[in-house]
DNA sequence: CCACATCTGTAGCGAACACTACAGATATCT
DNA sequence: AGATATCTGTAGTGTTCGCTACAGATGTGG
């Protein structure tokens, strides 16, 4: 038995140009037409591969977590809890603002409200966010751990922080916030993460 | 000749179901048959009073923006910046989360990236978020001549900074934060805000 | 009460949507 | 080489979309 003709495209690379799609336009903007197109290939190519246009997205978001986290890492592996905001603000408002990317983040672009029968997509990219808080907070249990924060700071208040303002940065680059505008909220921001981490 | 038949239904509170279901579903997933449901009318009375789609949507936005007008009156009329910027945030927090709304903001949840014919919607959206920033700003340059605010602080930095943490708690809203969780954010964001204006 | 202007409800328009049937192409395995 | 399994491209499918033609209803002005 033979195991049939082999794929002609390379998955990950349509993953990327379906990414940049969907963060474009989000997931309800988005044609299976545009889709095709960005991709190059044709629509049974793309059921075949991934099922659905939310089966599509799934994938997209599976790789766009996979290039975050191995980003994330570097900013976790920052010295200090301090360092650590530092690190994820200003990395933020840079790549929220990266030219070779739509502006903001597909996490938040990608749809925060969504029509009926597409209601597991907000769920979808909620639990990704979710995903980054998390690890900003277990990051900040550590640092409490090892006496970098005080007793009577909240790690999951301060992760919840970050979260908001990140995603803050995300609406205001989505509508043209500029590289320094985003960057002077950073600024701005982490000097609540150091106010608070006093306390 | 005569003027005639009068419309059946009240143009304001068919607005106001509108807004509802555009905040709630996002420009986008939303059709018009679930907005001619929630309004109690029919299609062609839709279009007679509001031309189209997009048409209500502005429609309801301006019915929107007059709400938060008076909304933010109370928040400006506050007697110093601290004041100002703690009555937002914190009515923000609340206003969010009342559950007589869908839950953040119709200016955010109403469409951030939008499909290829509606680009308009969210440049639309983010002019009404840049008059509630630019509200801010003018408030704190009246601060500033006031004495309330010192010479070395930057208004516009102080309102985007502001606009951009409520914006993030509208991203949180619609994963189901609760009221205490956007009020912590507000708490450390008032920290800031407290920082930046010592410096 | 009549002419007129506008609204309302029914019913359905063309276009675009997500998705797929099918036939031919291209690989693997024996 | 032959059988088989999967992919690819063409050309659609049925459904839903935003929107509207039309006829009847209901008001105003003369």
């Amino acid at each position: 038995m033979g195991m049939g003709r082999p794929r002609a495209f390379d998955a990950d690379a349509a993953l990327d140009r379906a990414m940049d799609v969907f963060w474009r336009h989000g997931y309800e903007g988005t044609t299976i037409a545009q889709l095709t197109e960005a991709m190059s290939i044709n629509p049974p190519s793309l059921y075949a591969a991934f099922g659905s246009k939310e089966g599509l997205l799934k994938a997209a978001l599976d790789r766009y977590t996979e290039k975050r986290d191995a980003w994330m890492d570097k900013v976790l592996n920052a010295q200090t809890a301090h360092e650590v905001a530092e690190r994820f603000l200003m990395e933020h408002a840079d790549a929220q603002t990266d030219p070779a990317n739509p502006p903001g983040c597909l996490l938040v672009q990608g749809g925060l409200a969504c029509g009926t029968g597409s209601e597991n997509v907000p769920f979808e990219l909620a639990a990704r966010r979710t995903r980054t808080e998390d690890q900003l907070r277990e990051r900040f249990v550590r640092a409490k751990a090892e006496h970098d924060l005080g007793e009577n700071v909240d790690p999951a208040t301060l992760a919840r922080y970050l979260s908001a303002v990140t995603s803050g940065m995300c609406v205001m680059a989505s509508s043209g916030a500029t590289r320094e505008t985003l960057r002077e909220i950073a600024a701005v921001s982490l000097k609540a993460f150091e106010e608070q981490t006093k306390g």
